[in-house]
DNA sequence: AATGAATGAGGCTTCATTCAT
DNA sequence: CATGAATGAAGCCTCATTCAT
């Protein structure tokens, strides 16, 4: 496929929405002028519109490139050897990345943006679903899953990682900035293993022991 | 005749926090105007300067009542007869107030905002933890978790049951605005229960083993 | 004459005025608000207005209470028992009062309002007026102004001496707020026998010692 | 094509100013609105907020012009042949420049506004006391010092003169808008023939004592 | 392609004034 | 006589967006 310069340099949009990712996860949507995100991308505001709609679209474009990154971390999760290590992958995607807390703080504005704007539901709502489906047919293949607990459906078992992972993430805000990346991703995977024990270890502890 | 006079007529400012959570929840903190909540709450803009000393001020009176009503769905889940019972209380008590997924969408923008706005975060870190210390206090003292799956410790599985009762609060911002108090409730029931089971019954696996 | 109680109990009026001069003098007529008065005096905002039809009406019954307060000043000078002593009296009036340079910011901002409104300017153009025409009769009788200075008229030497003394206000606006009233005064009485050894001492020093 | 860009244009800055010294002149540093001043300067409100941070920043740049210009009046003073002919140039320099009486409202309402913003205060302090020292010196340094009356020291005259300046400019404030430029110039010329005879006539009595 | 000056609507907040009690 | 809750117009300021260069 040819890309045509028309309709956007792709490496504008790039440095225009990781400078959005910046602004919005400091300030909030709307609390991010676009002029704050043209500073951070070092150009000036008029080209912003040259890449862009409006602002909206911006926010569209973030939460288009959110689901794209969701894919590929469930890509590399579905590539991994063991179901824990896939669930590792999915738990920690969001504390490793270039910026410690701004992802997750960007995640919960993107989710309290889809309470109103109905394309951003929309577009969280397929990320949240193809994300689902994969883990559930992740677990579904897995070997551990026989011996899931409490005779849970693959669905259900993905719905509760899901959620967990989506409560440790909103929890991952109200950490103080202090606390580094590792330090995140240590206790999301602490989360993450005790989970996995619950979910699959098959009869956890013997009780009779 | 009552007397109001002195530092501000309670029922004035529960009307204003109503309108404001009408208002907060259906465009956001930052969306919604003075003029919105005003409106709502049928009054003239000054006045609720009167009562709150800006905006912030209206926010952070919101996280503070948030912080009351969870103290008093922690209280009712206390004197729950079982441990299920509380769980169930705790997840649903969000989604069968007056507001279907007003609150939802409030406490979504709540957590957005704290990671913005020390004063908030300080707020809500203070209900989680709360929050927290009342659940993991239920559990030690509950039978069920002398069987608890997995060894896990009290404070353990409360994490685990806030990570989830988030999650699913965070999920259920996507939900279209047609599904309704109800359905909402039904699904939270749902998943409390698989919880419930996961947790505490013992040997997940079939009891006749 | 009777003072019907109507139209206004006086007291009132003076304890309006007077916490009116503290908050004009602290912020300006216009940045000081109805409700700085109503506070400094102690009394509700309603208050106000049952003694003045509005702000502007105590701005004017405030120019209206200087004029009467410099008529007062005015009859002091004039039986103070030499021409000094008169001058004296006057440069000093606005430096002694109960406040320190309350008085003199008041002043200032008076003069800064005449010229935008007509009634103000009015007003404090007649409070000149008389006391201009008050020294020139003074001067005019006392035995200094034979020997007057380079043969200026009365009138002219009171012109000259109200320039100073409105010069001298001016300037005491600058000192900053730890200069005590006492030290203001012994400032202007300084000036006010500068200019008196000027302007009446006939030959000044004589030129030949 | 000439660079403006960097740190404001200077050309919008003063066209800025310009209209707000109308505007604050026609109706006060706080009774005048930005858009007063936007309107006065034919552009839109938000451009003002371009070159100045907000409406005190206006005043202040305001306050540093007016020092600017008069440390310009005293240059010229200074280069005027007699002393006579400086003072001249300073007691008029207020009345006939552009606007009638708009510098002496403006200059009133700068003094008014020393008097409770020490930022203004500190630059007004600054701007009278170089004037003074300027007019000291040049008294200092003129041959009718010698002969100055009373025995008075130069920066004694150079207090007194600038007490009559102010006192001056203060009564012009008063004056009816009628009066023009020239009417007010002849007024303050003069005042000033009359201060000078007095204080540097050498023996204000006739030559011949 | 890129800039940033310019616009103006809209948001937050204050405050003079009124009026029911 | 007195209060202070209530109103709403108006002021300051921000910011998405446009457009001449």
């Amino acid at each position: 496929m040819s890309l045509p310069q028309i309709e956007s340099s792709p490496d504008r949009r790039t440095q225009i929405l990781d400078a959005a990712l910046v602004c919005f996860a400091k300030r909030g949507f709307h609390q991010a002028s676009m002029h704050d995100i043209s500073a951070e991308a070092g150009i000036s505001v008029g080209l912003i519109y040259r890449y862009f709609e409006n602002k909206d679209a911006v926010i569209s474009a973030m939460a288009d490139r959110h689901k794209k990154e969701i894919s590929e971390v469930l890509e590399r999760a579905r590539q991994a050897p063991t179901l824990l290590e896939s669930l590792e992958i999915l738990f920690t995607a969001h504390c490793c990345e270039d910026a410690p807390q701004v992802v997750s703080a960007f995640v919960v504005d993107l989710y309290a943006e889809a309470s109103r704007n109905s394309h951003v539901a929309d577009l969280v709502r397929d990320v949240l679903q193809t994300a689902m489906d994969g883990v559930t047919d992740l677990i579904a293949r897995s070997p551990e899953a026989a011996s899931a607990a409490d005779g849970l459906k693959p669905h259900e078992l993905a719905e509760l990682i899901f959620a967990v992972s989506r409560g440790m993430l909103m929890r991952d805000v109200l950490q103080p900035q202090t606390m580094t990346a590792a330090e995140r991703r240590a206790r999301q995977l602490e989360v993450t293993r005790r989970l996995w024990r619950l979910l699959f270890t098959g009869q956890t502890q013997p009780t009779y022991a």
